[in-house]
DNA sequence: TTTTCACTGGGACAAATGTCCTTGATTACA
DNA sequence: TGTAATCAAGGACATTTGTCCCAGTGAAAA
């Protein structure tokens, strides 16, 4: 999260400034809380996020969502769908603008089953993500909220940007009444 | 979790007969209750599981442990910190006897470097990594923990194999008396 | 056989969290 | 300007979960 990966980011814009027009990548842009991909869905493209954030999450049956991260410049959605040939498995939403280049299924497979550079790109993206995962679920689940509030409360200070209280808690996994007691209890005991 | 890769295994004991001496893949064993990776240190092997069933977990700092998964047959350990040169992220540790194929790390990063099927290979594994840790998470914030609970106990059966009350409540992010709790509800309430 | 020890399960209480609802503020609209 | 509608914050209570501790069981040692 937050994290700019430009190495993605130069790779493809070199692949859209350079390839021909019938690879079709484009530069597609978001208005705030559009949706990119939607949970159950077929995954038709590959984006690669070139500025704004967006938030990937899962729409459970039992009506709640919970976010798993936020993504912003340089990270890619899709692309594991893609690789395992099923639909959507969560929703992805804007929560500002967002530009992004669009890369059709078909060439993203082609540049992957040629491309070892790629596959690389894609194994040191998915290595990150398993670790953010693994590390916010024990944290969730071994300390108190407040822990990983405040972490993420850091994180927004410093990219100077606002979470809705309804997505931070959705992304702590927990009810809004649970997230007010404990933005209480930081202002009054900031540790 | 107890998905069997017979490719991985298959890709790994043919490289273990073919391969000459020199490049140090050997076949090792380890009983129950023996550390393969520890959190912190730095890893010097790849194992690959031949048989048998390992926990991943995390030693926090509070003192509390974050069972992540349990790896069996064709599943692969070390290679993400050693694709991210790292010390090792989480300890990993046998729970019942266990065969595996060390592979030293640099020969795992010179077949990396050049095998595009091995590439391919850890893609689709870090993938279903991250569907896992994402949904484990995700049900575990939002739903009852009879929900998580009844799921693994499935699964326990179908593989007739037995976790410990320790590593379930560990695996579940929670305290062995809510464990028992939700033990005694599931009996008197099969649903 | 008796005693001690370690371990497990569960009771009792405390703390954390969720649900429901009221209140007050702000906005939209007549 | 006044009224209705909407929304956020927090009180009150219920439920869930954790912590602490005790009793019962079984195993090990005297």
């Amino acid at each position: 999260m937050f994290r700019i990966n430009q190495e993605f980011l130069k790779f493809i814009e070199d692949h859209f400034q350079h390839a021909n027009d019938s690879v079709g990548i484009e530069l597609v842009s978001f208005e705030s809380n559009e949706i990119l991909m939607e949970q159950d869905q077929i995954v038709r493209n590959v984006y690669l996020i070139k500025s704004g954030i967006c938030k990937v999450y899962f729409e459970e049956e039992n009506g709640k969502e919970y976010i798993l991260e936020f993504l912003s410049t340089g990270e890619i959605l899709g692309e594991l769908e893609i690789i395992r040939d099923e639909t959507c498995l969560c929703s992805v939403k804007s929560i500002i603008k967002v530009e992004a280049f669009k890369i059709p299924k078909n060439y993203f497979l082609k540049l992957l089953n040629g491309n070892l550079s790629l596959n690389k790109m894609i194994i040191h993206s998915f290595a990150e993500r398993i670790i953010n995962t693994s590390k916010k679920a024990s944290h969730q689940k071994l300390y108190s909220i407040e822990y990983s509030l405040t972490k993420i409360m850091e994180m927004q200070k410093k990219n100077d940007f606002e979470i809705s209280k309804s997505d931070l808690s959705a992304y702590l996994g927990i009810s809004i009444r649970s997230l007010n007691r404990s933005l209480k209890s930081l202002k009054e005991n900031p540790s």
